[in-house]
DNA sequence: AAGATGTCCAACCGCCATTGG
DNA sequence: TCCAATGGCGGTTGGACATCT
């Protein structure tokens, strides 16, 4: 059988950038028929392009799921979190990030946050996964802190409690904490001690990507119950931190 | 003003896993 | 069971544009 052409040994084959009416006839074929074979689309889109090539030009450019503003800090602290624990896996990092693709992670990554982390000389230019985060249950969440205050709080109690970590506050340094969510029903996490940058969690409802992509304060948190080991996490978290 | 250099990102390459005949 | 086709992924490249000298 013959092999997918899309290589440079087949000098038919259109390549570079993509033009306008290339973009519209593969616009108009996908949301018209959908996807059955990206191998036969080409074909039947009049495209001389070949299957993988129009698969990425939707996939990365034309998807109208996709978003178009650039990444904000939120996004950043979460690829770069995301970045720790799963390493380069970057289609497993933008599952967590609706509306940006994988190349979109990837180029900003290698662009904007190595570049960061080579000026503050912080982060390896280059690093693996943390293998024992990546195996991690659904109960665990690694988050990003840049000069953190973390709150841990239990709806299911009475007494109020409110616990704070600091980090080196003349740090540039991203941090990373590893909690285990089992056993609070919430973890705040604050740069400012401002509300508008908190990030709220309600790990008895939410899903990991939920939990991964809320960025709100929305509410007060009130109580907390056993703080004994909320303590033992606080300390175990100031060390990660510090 | 113009060439050099740096940055960003779209697109390609090649490898690997899966699928199906 | 084998093997070609296909899809998906991460690494890399090259060109457009911005900034510097």
């Amino acid at each position: 059988m013959e092999r997918d052409p899309c290589n440079n040994k087949n000098p038919k084959r259109k390549r570079g950038l993509w033009l306008p009416h290339e973009d519209e006839k593969l616009y108009n074929f996908i949301t018209r028929f959908g996807v059955t074979s990206w191998s036969s689309l080409p074909k039947q889109a009049g495209l001389e392009r070949c299957g993988k090539s129009c698969r990425l030009r939707w996939m990365n450019y034309l998807n109208p799921e996709l978003k178009r503003e650039p990444i904000s800090q939120e996004e950043e602290d979460l690829i770069i979190a995301l970045h720790k624990k799963f390493g380069n896996r970057w289609a497993r990092i933008a599952e967590s990030l609706p509306g940006r693709t994988d190349n979109e992670i990837k180029n900003y990554y290698n662009c904007r946050i190595k570049r960061k982390n080579l000026e503050h000389n912080t982060t390896p230019n280059t690093y693996k996964p943390d293998e024992k985060l990546a195996e991690e249950s659904d109960y665990s969440l690694t988050m990003a802190v840049t000069q953190p205050t973390c709150y841990f709080f239990n709806f299911q109690s009475t007494g109020v409690k409110e616990e704070k970590v600091e980090a080196n506050s003349g740090s540039n340094m991203n941090s990373m904490a590893t909690y285990d969510m089992t056993n609070y029903s919430d973890i705040r996490i604050s740069n400012e001690n401002n509300e508008k940058n908190c990030n709220y969690i309600d790990f008895q409802s939410a899903t990991e990507n939920e939990i991964l992509t809320r960025l709100d304060c929305k509410e007060k948190i009130e109580e907390v119950q056993d703080v004994k080991r909320l303590e033992e996490y606080i300390n175990c978290l100031s060390t990660l931190l510090c």
